[in-house]
DNA sequence: TGTACATCAGTGAACGCGCGTTCACTGATGTAC
DNA sequence: TGTACATCAGTGAACGCGCGTTCACTGATGTAC
């Protein structure tokens, strides 16, 4: 794949963390430039740091505790893209765009990652628990964000859900499935990205959205 | 992984193609079984059906078109699960209904087939040239069902679309979403699915799903 | 009906590869005196 | 200020593995005479 880098200066003593944020940063790198899971071998993310892969067991357990650590990372990647993407609008429904268009943006900017996020079902989120109400689940903060857009948009009297929640999960289950599908069926004749999120936004949230692009 | 199959009797002389056929299903389990494309070796599937990894050569140029086969038979099965699922209902809202849910039927049993013909982004449709028009686009006959749905519904009176062909995508993504976000999310506090489907096409394709769930 | 032979489906050994992981080790770094 | 030493981040060789693919081959099968 990638010729190995060059010679590395060793971490003075107490900065072997440093090394461990490299790691987990060479995997996301390979993780995006593969976009496959089974391509991040230790060997591959050592060649790429300059280290022999023995020296990956100082800091993580094995093969699956790096691929985990990118995973953590992952998630706090797409709450932060989701949340910052609406802030600075202050209309409702162009802040709910926004944040759509965040989820989209990740997925595109950063397919490796989404695909190991939401791809093969994987051990490492076997001891999730199923969550009762979407308040109490893992990535509720995420999902929140959502919720919280449609909320605003009823408070401005822009939508007329009655029940945010379940206009978010369609909201989700839209962005997510247009994410996942432009880019395995590259060949439909797929719409331009901003009608398509109109469409998915009117219809999960009984919103004007014409109303918000074009005012008055 | 499994034990080796028992010895095979080998095919009588011109009747190579039964093998042909065994390695393809053979492989198809595989994926069932791990979920996971890497893991269809060579070795895998000749293990599985009591022959040695070189005996495929003879049947297929290289493991890529194995898996090639594989996609070609599982686009087939996709289409044929779509198609039937709707057949049998006279009401063309609870045909709509019976077809996507097909569709949701296909990705729960068939998941490894489903991730290979929808996961990564593979060499597979790297030749498929992008489509103008639905009309003319690979895998027209399964999503051209969807578009004919919901015209029965329109033609019955029981739809407001007035653009089928975009409300079928909307309703394509929703389904997508929902068949993919279930399993990589399992902890989210999924409603139950015929609610969920019933959101579906009520807010992809202007439906009231209830008058036909609760006639008169 | 019997025999020699060509066909070809499938075998078995071998190749070079990259992998995860182990183990004993080295040698620069910081510290104690 | 100088030296001996303990620490520990990282090395290098080695293990056994499964992989895709190649190659020369074998031996049951069907056919020609």
């Amino acid at each position: 794949m990638s010729s190995p880098a060059p010679a590395r200066r060793r971490n003075p003593r107490g900065q072997g963390g440093l090394l461990r944020d490299n790691i987990v940063a060479a995997a996301a790198e390979i993780l995006e430039e593969t976009c496959n899971e089974d391509a991040v071998s230790l060997r591959a993310v050592a060649r790429r740091i300059g280290i022999t892969a023995p020296a990956i067991y100082g800091h993580f357990a094995d093969r699956e505790a790096v691929l985990a650590a990118v995973v953590a990372d992952a998630f706090v990647d797409l709450f932060e893209a989701v949340t910052t993407a609406g802030q600075g609008h202050s209309d409702p429904v162009l802040r709910l765009r926004a944040t759509a268009a965040g989820y989209l943006k990740f997925a595109d900017e950063r397919p490796g990652r989404f695909r190991l996020l939401f791809g093969r079902r994987r051990n490492l989120t076997a001891g999730i628990p199923q969550a009762e109400s979407v308040r109490d689940m893992v990535g509720a903060d995420a999902f929140g964000t959502l919720i919280e857009g449609i909320e605003r948009c009823v408070a401005a009297g822009r939508s007329a859900s009655t029940d945010p929640e379940r206009d978010a999960t369609q909201l989700w289950i839209g962005l997510h499935g247009y994410a996942t599908l432009r880019t395995s069926v590259p060949y439909f004749p797929w719409p331009p990205q901003d009608e398509l999120l109109d469409d998915l936004i009117r219809r999960a949230a009984f919103i004007d959205v014409d109303g918000a692009r074009r005012p008055g």
